[in-house]
DNA sequence: GCTGATGCGTC
DNA sequence: GTCGGAC
DNA sequence: GTCCGACGACGCATCAGC
């Protein structure tokens, strides 16, 4: 049994070093003589993750849950913590300063007890498993009793693997090459073994147990998911042509990626993040088995929302349909899905991953009728493909994705063989009227940036979306002292600011918005340049983003 | 039974 | 999802 | 070229509290 002191130990080292190599020497060794049956946890709590991929229940915990079991330890009132809070670099700290200045109570045992990484790992069973009524309090006890074992290293690596931020410079990547080298196997290996099986805690156990031998047997299985091939961003046709020459171009569509499988009548729809979402989607369910019948067979693919045209609807309606348990089939009636396939990687045992995609695309459109299908052209010519473009954007879609004809499907992999080349949208020029300080990295900056335009009739500023994407840090450095000057409030997290800086901030839609009382908001909102030369007064208007968004329907279905 | 808070997962 | 920073 | 860490929008389910 190993102590979790020493995962604790092993993390506080590995984000002490920017080095890769070190990072991957230092998991490597640890995992290396770590007992088999720790292995698994042992990865997973690494990466931020309690529980296996898999396994359909979660922790309902997340950081009010930890300031509750704060406050319960340390006694100290709401006003005492936010303060800590406020200064720690992030919510793994802020848990470690409040006990440090708080002397904790702590639950007492009957047992001398030390915690252990399978110990953490029970707690984490325990909590996953409480459902119900009174169960949100229970759950908190069990914290509480958990946190009652921890010392205050030990309890800011459970906070922080509590909300999933580990923040110390390790991800899948790293993970994957530790392992390799733990356990002297090619890294490759560890790589295609994880894309196949989508989840890395449990190669790293196969890997110990049989080494690459173990890893090379892993083949697709009907039922259990492996992980998307992505698409790296383009900024144009040019661009990917001048990479690939010549390639497929498909529709970009909106929607919910599904990775679709079937094996004697039975079928399932899995997410990019692989989670089960067959219960919600019974219309998708049915046009699978209308193309399919019941063979064998793992597809990819996109599921969007349709109007009664056939026109695409916005990606909000899609989501209305995605995880719900209530009202399924009414909901399916009002938003119906549809489903288009855009390649296939198993059919009746064969496995199709290393066919090149001329021949998986070719199989598919044998296979099946071309209404199921995303529209694909092959071009050589920026013309011809700017031309597709056009069409896909014409009838509603996103964008394109071009695809290398000779390629592979590497799963999980964003890649040069598949690129997303979305339009470019006009710019708006916003005003920022507040501002959130950062964590982590950018926690002396202010960070997030609350986005507003203006009412045309009352001058007043309607806040449109918040963003902390766009700017360098030397340009939060400055942007954060101008904010300082012009605040007129500040909590320590959230400042407010007397409307003057303008920035243009690029967006890909403008959505519906329950929270803002403007009713709008901006999808994917990025500072592209800081408009210095502008007054607030010169911004963008509330009534011309209502314009654009009513625009937006000119290709896209209303309901 | 309704409402708001919280957590989670999609993009 | 999208961006900048770091190796 | 690749990985990592900053965090955005929504909508659903679930639970607490009235």
């Amino acid at each position: 049994m190993t102590d979790f002191k020493e995962l604790v130990e092993l993390a506080r080292k590995i984000s002490m070093t920017t080095s890769r190599n070190e990072k991957i020497e230092l998991v490597s060794s640890f995992i290396k003589e770590l007992p088999e049956d720790e292995v698994r946890h042992a990865v997973l709590f690494l990466l931020g993750r309690t529980l296996p991929p898999g396994d359909e229940r979660h922790l309902d915990v997340n950081w009010r849950a930890l300031l509750s079991v704060l406050k319960r330890m340390t006694g100290a009132d709401n006003e005492q913590l936010f303060k800590i809070l406020v200064q720690a670099v992030d919510i793994g700290d802020g848990f470690k300063k409040a006990l440090e200045k708080f002397e904790p109570k702590r639950q007492s045992f009957l047992f001398e007890q030390k915690l252990t990484i399978k110990e953490v790992s029970s707690y984490y069973n325990k909590i996953a498993s409480l459902r119900g009524a009174k169960s949100r309090k229970y759950k908190e006890d069990l914290l509480f009793s958990l946190f009652s074992l921890a010392d205050k290293d030990e309890a800011e690596f459970l906070a922080r693997n509590l909300t999933g931020e580990m923040r110390i410079g390790l991800h899948e990547g790293l993970m994957e090459e530790a392992i390799a080298k733990a356990f002297q196997i090619p890294a490759r290996l560890v790589r295609r073994a994880v894309m196949l099986r989508g989840d890395i805690s449990e190669i790293a156990v196969l890997a110990k147990r049989g080494g690459a031998k173990a890893l090379e047997s892993i083949r697709i299985e009907v039922f259990r998911p492996l992980k998307p091939m992505l698409a790296t961003d383009a900024d144009s046709i040019e661009e990917v042509l001048r990479e690939l020459k010549r390639a497929s171009f498909e529709f970009k569509l909106d929607g919910i990626r599904l990775q679709m499988h079937a094996k004697g009548g039975r079928i399932r729809a899995f997410t990019r993040r692989l989670s089960d979402v067959t219960q919600s989607l019974p219309d998708i369910v049915d046009q699978f088995s209308e193309i399919f019948g019941s063979r064998e067979v793992v597809a990819d693919g996109e599921a969007i929302a349709i109007d009664p045209e056939g026109r695409p609807l916005p990606f909000q309606f899609v989501s209305r349909r995605l995880r719900r348990k209530s009202d399924i089939a009414r909901s399916a009636k009002e938003i119906p899905l549809r489903l288009f396939l855009f390649d296939i990687l198993q059919i009746d045992g064969k496995m199709l991953i290393d066919e090149p995609y001329f021949r998986r695309r070719k199989l598919l459109e044998d296979l099946v009728d071309e209404e199921w299908l995303v529209p694909a052209r092959v071009c050589e010519s920026e013309e011809e493909a700017s031309n597709f473009l056009k069409e896909a954007l014409d009838r509603g879609h996103e964008g394109l994705i071009a695809k290398k004809l000779d390629s592979i499907y590497t799963p999980g992999v964003r890649g040069k063989n598949w690129f997303k080349i979305k339009p470019v949208l006009a710019t708006l020029d916003l005003v920022i009227v507040a501002a959130e300080r950062g964590y982590g990295r950018r926690h002396k900056w202010l960070s997030d940036y609350y986005l507003a335009a203006r009412d045309e009739e009352t001058g007043e500023f309607y806040v449109v979306g918040k963003t902390f994407k766009g700017l360098t840090d030397q340009e939060f450095e400055l942007m954060t002292q101008r904010l300082k000057e012009l605040a007129y409030y500040d909590d320590g997290h959230l400042v407010k600011v007397k409307p003057s800086i303008v920035v243009e901030v690029a967006f890909n839609e403008i959505q519906k918005s329950p929270k803002y009382e403007s009713g709008l908001a901006l999808r994917f909102a990025r500072i592209v340049s800081i408009r210095e030369d502008k007054t607030p007064e010169e911004a963008e208007t509330i009534q011309n983003l209502r314009r654009i968004y009513e625009k937006q329907f000119l290709h896209k279905g209303k309901i």
